[in-house]
DNA sequence: ATGAAAGCGCTAACAC
DNA sequence: GTGTTAGCGCTTTCAT
């Protein structure tokens, strides 16, 4: 393995002038710095980015915390922040937390010890100890997709309220009067967000809201499917389903279908994320869209350009939906409406 | 920011007898460690990676090369690499490469940069250069699910041919005799083995193959779309169609329901993979299950045995398949097979 | 425009 | 069992 003195022996000048040639080469005289890239092109040498970054006190990798990678749509953003990530010379140390907050601290400790420059964290939860960084420059992350309230960095987001409220009139529009919920996790401020968007558009409508109507799910098909069975199981059940995520209005369509039930003649479902099969599934889920490679792309970006102190960065960012309207929502059944 | 000098000042000890608490406790007196663990303790040291890793020129980072992260099979994959080196102390650079054979070619020079230790590469591409490494030592890398008939390092594979035989024979058992294939990209192995295997289940059956039945695809649910479009417009259609992915399955059934045909009343379908969606789509696919975790999971500890030397690494791991079978596929309408 | 030289924080001989 | 010390390969003043 060559290293940057070899080169500047074969090139006849000082490792400065090497390193300067590699770094800036404009304050480099063009002969010079065509003999050291001769000289670099004839030993194969490669810069040793170990002693780079070592040197220069920055490892140019960006941890990423995500609940989950098997989600398509976590991973999705991490396309994102990949492709963000490489295109301004950073690498990606993946994270993949499954929820847990010992983990997640864990993880945010590789920027205390040097290994990540930053870390884009996807959940609400701060994941830095309060003596994290010494006061007066930023916490060397960013907050995406599933937001803190008071978060101490910039912030990345949708505006889950009024998306969650868009879809609930689209049902409503329709004619439904009897919309169940299935949630995301109780605690997540996704939930809570959404829940409200929910209720703003059944109190705008003039519908009493019904708490047998609230499922929680963990936004898995798998929760999807439990909670639509447990909706079947209600006095009065629903005629449109809410989900707060694609993968469990699947796993609810798959449940609805096994009690003989039809997507949308005999009960709507409707979807948040817009993953790629949600318009191969069947019925095509209504949903809301979510730009999730804008969630990666602009996070690395945030985060990079607080690492790299140029500029204000947006403390609040909030990213635009869009309510998708395919197959899996339709007007309820005459005779249950009546009934409605 | 402390350092290890700071430390031994506090603790009234070398730096040596710092780094040998760190690294190897046992070899330090109980009253020094105290010491010295005390002093890291009061002081919120925390080593500085950067320089850990330079000094003793490792790492301790495996680049993971994925196609795609967007395909859920890969993200399940890759999930396991995380899991396992997270236990084995190894951090995971992520790497979506998109199949762009330039960028795998940059990605693995992160090996020759000192930037990772290893790759692990889930594509059948060889990314290093003939002189990556000097003569003797092994080449830090392991080449999982889709693999190099020839490759120069350790590979983990399931046996494609005879998962892909075994699934064509279940069709054939059902009473199929017109099976189209929707195949993944043309020139990889997988692809090959896999119509292999196909062909392997016509001959054994006595079934003469029918070149109009093969399609192109790229694992995605649109390519299975548009392939199964295809299939439907050639002169005899095919009763049964084998997909080299759950994604091209659940793209296949969308478009042939809109074409107004039943699964599996009219038309047959299996995928490949045993996706989670693959359970929760309608109807329930037929497929191949693949050990993605297990994917991961080995080639991290295989990759590590190379790295680290210790013991002989298998040269070529083979995980087992397993034929699932649900709702997707069912024997042909009478009166196509009267026809067939 | 270039070179000399001082480290970055740590590990690993080597000595005691 | 512990300390001393010489670097690892590079960047970055500070001279010239």
């Amino acid at each position: 393995m060559s290293n940057i003195r070899k080169v500047a022996e074969l090139a006849g000048v000082s490792v400065a002038t090497v390193s300067r040639t590699l770094k800036s080469p404009d304050i480099v005289s063009p002969a010079t710095r065509d003999k050291v890239r001769r000289a670099i092109e004839a030993s194969g040498y490669r810069p040793n980015q170990m002693a780079v970054q070592f040197r220069s006190r920055r490892s140019h990798n960006l941890a990423v915390l995500v609940p989950t990678i098997a989600n398509t749509f976590f991973a999705r953003v991490i396309a994102g922040v990949q492709q963000a990530a490489r295109e301004q010379g950073y690498g990606v140390l993946l994270c993949n937390t499954l929820g847990q907050e010992e983990d997640e601290i864990q993880y945010a400790g590789m920027v205390a010890a040097r290994q990540a420059d930053g870390v884009i964290q996807l959940r609400a939860f701060n994941p830095f100890p309060d003596d994290a960084v010494e006061p007066g420059r930023p916490l060397p992350m960013v907050n995406a997709c599933e937001v803190l309230d008071d978060a101490p960095c910039p912030t990345l987001r949708i505006d889950n309220r009024a998306a969650a409220r868009t879809l609930t009139e689209h049902l409503i529009a329709l004619g439904h009067r009897r919309i169940a919920m299935i949630q995301g996790p109780r605690r997540s401020p996704l939930t809570r967000d959404r829940v409200a968007g929910y209720r703003d558009a059944l109190a705008a409508a003039g519908i009493a809201p019904d708490e047998t109507l609230l499922c929680p799910g963990d936004f898995t098909p798998a929760s999807g499917h439990a909670a639509a069975g447990s909706l079947l199981a209600v006095e009065s059940p629903p005629t449109a389903i809410f989900c707060e995520s694609d993968e469990m209005a699947i796993g609810a369509i798959s449940r609805l279908r096994q009690a003989g039930l039809s997507v949308p003649a005999d009960v709507s479902v409707a979807g948040f994320d817009d993953i790629a099969f949600a318009s191969y599934s069947d019925p095509a889920l209504t949903t809301i869209a979510q730009p999730a490679e804008a969630f990666g792309r602009r996070a690395v970006e945030m985060l990079i350009a607080i690492l790299e102190g140029r500029g204000e960065v947006a403390p609040r960012v909030v990213l635009p939906h869009e309510l998708v309207i395919r197959d899996s929502t339709a007007p309820p059944r005459d005779d249950i409406r009546d009934r409605g």
